[in-house]
Formats: C-alpha cells, sequence, structure tokens
DNA sequence: TAAGATTGTGGGTAGTTGTGGGTAACTATC
DNA sequence: GATAGTTACCCACAACTACCCACAATCTTA
C-alpha cells in the first residue's frame, strides 16, 4: 500500500539482467502521481550510488538549472555536473527501466542491486558498496547529528 | 524519450568524421520544437568547447545582445566575441550538422567526442579536455557549492 | 488450500540510430 | 569558361534499443 504519492520508503533487493535493465518496485511505480507519465529520471548519486527521481521531481530541478546564468564558472560546472549523467526512462510492461552502462560502471553494479525509497527519490546500491559506506558513516562525529537535531523532529 | 522540448541532458560518445560532421544525439534532435526548422547554432563556449544552441534560443541571445549598448567596451567585446564565431547549421537525413573548422580547432576536437546536455544549450567536448577541466573544477572551494545549496535543492 | 492475479526475470525481434563513404551541385580562381 | 576545391544530399550497413511475449515465483482471496 502507498502512504503518499511521489514518496519512497522501504529497501528492496533485485537483480539488473544483462541488458542493463532493473524492475522498479511494484510499491514504487504504485506511488508515482499521473503526472509522472510512469518515467524516472537517474543520474550520479553523491555517495556511490544512483539517485532515480520520479520525472515530476526531476523537472523541478532542470528548472532550477535553468535559471543559472553560464556566464559564471561555478553555475557552469554545476549545471555540467547535474544535467551530464541525468537519463530518463519510462517503465516497460514488466516494470523495468534502463541504466546507462555509464551509470552501471559508476555505481559498481553487479547482479544483485539493492534498491532504497530515500522519501523523495530513490537510490540504486551495489549491496557491498552500501555496506563499506556505512562503514564510514560510523565515524562521522556525531555532533553532526546533534546539529540536525534542531532542524529535524524525529 | 523526451522530457521537455529544447531541454538538453545526459552525454553522449560520438565521433567527428573527416568532413567536420557529428551526429547530434536522436534525443536532442527530437527534444527540438518545430519553430527551430531542424536548425542549431554552434559557437565558442566559455571553456574549451563549443556551445550549440537550438535556432529559437539562440535568436533569443540575438536580441539579447542588440540590447546592449556599444558605448560601452565590455559590452562591445562581449558582443563581438559572441556574435563573431556563430554559425547556424541544419541537419541532414541522418542527424549531423557541420562544425566549422574555426570551431573544431578551438576545441581541439579530435575523432572522440563528447555531447553533453546542459539544459538550454549542449556543449560539444574533446573528452580529454574536459577531463583537464575537471580536474580544475575540483580545486573550485567548495563554499561555492555552499552557496548553491541555498539556491538549489537536489 | 486451491485458483487466480500480480510480480520479477529472461530472451527474441523489428525498427531506429550512428558511421562511413559516394556523387552531384555549387563556388571560387585563374 | 575550365578546373579544382568545397558543400550538400543520398545510400548502405552494422550496432543498438525499445517493445513484445513467455514463464516461473510470489502474493491474494475465497
Amino acid at each position: 500500500m502507498t502512504l503518499t504519492k511521489n514518496t519512497f520508503i522501504g529497501e528492496y533487493s533485485y537483480s539488473l539482467d544483462l541488458k542493463g535493465r532493473i524492475n522498479m518496485p511494484a510499491r514504487f511505480r504504485q506511488a508515482l502521481s499521473k503526472n509522472n507519465k510512469n518515467t524516472f529520471v537517474s543520474t550520479r548519486g553523491m555517495d556511490s550510488c544512483i539517485w532515480v527521481y520520479p520525472l515530476s521531481q526531476w523537472l523541478e530541478i532542470e528548472k532550477n538549472l535553468r535559471s543559472l546564468s553560464s556566464l559564471s564558472k561555478i553555475h557552469r560546472t554545476f549545471v555540467r555536473n547535474t544535467a551530464r549523467y541525468a537519463s530518463p526512462s519510462t517503465y516497460d510492461k514488466q516494470g523495468r527501466i534502463t541504466l546507462s552502462p555509464s551509470l552501471i560502471e559508476y555505481a559498481g553494479l553487479e547482479k544483485d542491486v539493492l534498491i532504497i525509497g530515500m522519501v523523495n527519490k530513490m537510490e540504486v546500491w551495489n549491496p557491498q558498496y552500501l555496506e563499506n559506506t556505512e562503514k564510514e558513516a560510523l565515524e562521522i562525529d556525531s555532533s553532526a547529528y546533534e546539529d540536525l537535531a534542531g532542524k529535524i523532529t524525529i
């Protein structure tokens, strides 16, 4: 059951096939509002994973990128790095999207793949990479969490 | 699949042939709205690359350039450098545009070429040049990105 | 618990796309 | 006006992608 449209939570194990396709969890597909036209946009995440946005969310990002003037070097670099790796994919009759070879390599994906709901987007991981990243995360100074405490109630 | 007309994202590897032609990615061609008449305008970019605009976007730029008074030296220089190297090209039946020898030399293009969607325009790069530019970008003070974080949610 | 519906995975095929090269029309120069 | 160089248009082929179907595993419901 889906709680809120365009909201994604939970963790799912799937497999990447030889054509670079992964099944999007049925719940995530059902969570898409109609204006997404069954389409996700995948791009490089900030860790070694792939970020997958619902189309409507990505269009918001595009709108913001448009407003940045290319006369500024920082803006150019930011737009380039954000737009460069993004690629839309409408899921097929079986509910799969295709990931680009470049993204698959970036995230080090092999057969087994972990899909994680990140509320407004999803992450696709090589399970081993995630494990390593988690170990590093343990080393984050707990004071960082103290800062968060001011911003978020949980 | 095209998300929004006249919007370009993603990265594509193509080759420049002996006649100075490059294939425009099929997705980019499909993204062109009709009033562009299958035409792109290429000109010098601010890094060592070629900027390629859809015709309609270029006409907007021309309009803006008109509004800059030539009494200002900066304006004169800016208008000159922008207009000077611009050249339109309608793509052929195979989807290719022709780049001028002057632009090919400016961007140091050889056989392998990288085309990057920059939302409202495209960039054409020699992959090695881009790699070097990226290294410089790493040296950008990360505080600059922090500023952007205030403007853009991603 | 059994039948039916849904979901995840593999693979085939037809249409699309990228690339090389050929030829005819056009331009420029002497 | 003839020749050489350039440009625009055309065809052919190999590689790739999107779409389709089949089947097995899982979940739902009566």
